[in-house]
DNA sequence: GCAATGACTGGTA
DNA sequence: TTACCAGCCATTG
């Protein structure tokens, strides 16, 4: 437990929220996972749940990281996704829209 | 406590 | 390859 977030009654992120943002925290760079990779590895919830974890508390944590299990992002993030991901050197299918899902997913460790 | 929401996934056509 | 449908689950009002 790093200390940074924490579960809390007043109105802070459930605990399952904070272990997700603690899974993602530990993607490292050049490397992706998917919504449902992360629910895996948390043990619990699921893509749906990852998902609304990052919408509202992914931004203090590498968000970018987190994508579909197809290697695309959500129209929301896409244009952010994609630069961090060119600066990052992580393997992007042809067109450079997409991740590459085969060579660029995270084996979790 | 119930119903709706959402940065999703897998199967079928 | 793309498109549509049903299931999935924590969080919010």
């Amino acid at each position: 437990m790093s200390g940074l977030l924490a579960a809390g009654p007043d109105g802070g992120p459930g605990d399952f929220a904070v272990d997700v943002l603690a899974v993602v925290e530990q993607i490292p760079a050049g490397r992706v996972l998917s919504y449902g990779d992360v629910a895996e590895l948390v043990g619990r919830g699921g893509p749906r749940a990852v998902g609304r974890v990052m919408s509202v508390y992914g931004s203090g944590v590498p968000w970018w990281r987190v994508l579909r299990v197809d290697g695309s992002f959500a129209p929301e993030v896409f244009a952010r996704a994609v630069r961090h991901h060119r600066d990052e050197g992580t393997p992007m299918r042809p067109g450079g829209e997409r991740v590459d899902m085969r060579l660029s997913r995270w084996d979790g460790g």
